[in-house]
DNA sequence: GCGACTTTGTTCCTGCGTTCACAAGCGGCT
DNA sequence: AGCCGCTTGTGAACGCAGGAACAAAGTCGC
């Protein structure tokens, strides 16, 4: 599935001054996407870096650093154009065409993932689901009726996925991985706390709520010791107190 | 304060020399944590930190760099003893103690964390559940009774509660969140698709779906454009996937 | 017991990402 | 029309994280 004719979106992304997008950035622009769609839904059309930034939740000049990375849109002295930024950094993000995706394991997590209507809505259509269970197979979830885990690799290639999410149990998350592999599937959204093994040329996104909690905790009891230093204290650092 | 020398360690929180671990650092030892679990449970008592890096897919000089954050504890010429290795992570962590969960929400996602066995297994047990939704108010999920959104600071505050989970729709996140920091919740892990605004004094960490996606799609796109320098640049052998 | 081999812990260095700071540019106001 | 103030875009500095390389240290084989 070599896309070679990318001549036809003209307005396409061939043309953009796109090199080395810090990968950071990326993430970030992602955010920016989501708070100018707000923003514009509730009719703002014009926003300064510094606005944008705060409801980001970002330093302003790192925010007009990434979006110089979309090329130079905004109006100095009034801001940036809501409806302009959302268009270049959609086309940045390669969102002007829609990717389609796979949900495999259709348990608690991988139900809720076919039902969530977030996903067709920005671009990402779940085209096809999987799993093992006997039960599940043909029963429709979210209006798309869920397919064996041995027909992964044909109905990828033929609905042309780009994304393959993995809610299986942990045992089952690396055989599902490569079937996804064999079917063309080049990015993948783990959701099995354990880390794929893959090809080089396929990109893996893990997402382990585990760890997220993990690292929440670290931040508690760091908190709560100050700096490491001595037992269980209020902070020795007397910050509230201003000069 | 002092670090004292670390070869003796009591079983104490307070004595740890952890000064000033990298953020990514503590995400990657959650991860290592995971691995290494893993493998005493099928039996290891002994990793170098080549394999363990590679299980992890770190690079073995970063690992050992953040092993040495926790202190030393290896055997040159052998390797990092799983067991103690994994008891001085946990320490580290904060994972000596168990972390109480209340989760806000208890939709299609709030229902599968909420039955979700990981989370208490690995020292999260889910205290408290809430809901606006009045069909759902005493319903059991998971065995526990969702009780009302309005009674967030009051069971918050009494169960001692350290992390929140906000899997409500986004109107109501922040309105959830301050819900929660009044009951002294200062961990918030937030899957609505905003970013909240919160004291100085409350960590935050986001799960946003849909910019996993869309970082995925960046690099889906980007792939088939090369490297961005001059026009599109075609891989001359694409994998052997029937086309 | 001793040598050689293995692996850790650490140091140095390179590269990246973030932040500061400021000149350039644009709109609005008088 | 010209000036003023505001905001962008970017060059430069700083700080930090990651990777390579190496010396110390401990074990295993003989
Ligand atoms: N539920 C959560 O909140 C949550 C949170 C964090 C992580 N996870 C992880 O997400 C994954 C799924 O969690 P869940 O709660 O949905 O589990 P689940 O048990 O509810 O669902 C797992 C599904 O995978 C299917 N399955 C099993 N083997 C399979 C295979 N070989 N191929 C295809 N499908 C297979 C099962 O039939 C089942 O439908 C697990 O790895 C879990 O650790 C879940
Ligand atoms: N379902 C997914 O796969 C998925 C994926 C990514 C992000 N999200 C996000 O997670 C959140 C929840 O998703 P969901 O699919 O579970 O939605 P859902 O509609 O199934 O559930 C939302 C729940 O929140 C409750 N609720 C509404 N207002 C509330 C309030 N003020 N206080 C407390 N509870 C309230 C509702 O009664 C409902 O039970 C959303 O923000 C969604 O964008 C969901």
């Amino acid at each position: 599935m070599t896309v070679h004719e990318h001549g036809r979106y003209s307005t396409g992304v061939e043309d953009l001054p796109y090199r080395s997008v810090p990968e950071a950035a990326v993430g970030r622009l992602a955010v920016y996407l989501r708070v100018l769609t707000s923003m514009i839904e509730q009719g703002v059309t014009t926003m300064s870096s510094e606005v944008l930034a705060g409801a980001a939740g970002v330093n302003s000049a790192t925010l007009r650093k990434d979006l110089s990375y979309v090329g130079s849109y905004g109006t100095r002295g009034v801001g940036y154009d809501t409806a302009r930024l959302v268009e270049h950094i959609e086309r940045l993000l390669g969102l002007t065409r829609h990717h389609s995706i796979a949900v495999v394991g259709i348990g608690n997590l991988g139900h809720a993932l076919a039902n969530y209507p977030g996903f067709p809505d920005r671009g990402f259509p779940v085209t096809a689901l999987f799993d093992l269970d006997e039960d599940l197979i043909g029963v429709p979830v979210g209006g798309l009726p869920v397919d064996h885990v041995d027909s992964i690799p044909a109905i990828c290639a033929e609905r042309e996925v780009t994304i393959g999410v993995i809610c299986t149990p942990v045992p089952a998350a690396q055989g599902v991985c490569e079937l996804l592999v064999a079917g063309g599937v080049r990015c993948i959204l783990n959701f099995a706390p354990i880390v794929l093994q893959v090809p080089d040329d396929v990109e893996v996104r893990r997402v382990d709520l585990a760890v997220e909690l993990q690292i929440l905790s670290f931040h508690q009891v760091r908190r709560c010791n100050g700096n490491g230093v001595g037992p269980v204290v209020e902070p020795i650092d007397p910050i509230a107190v201003s000069r």
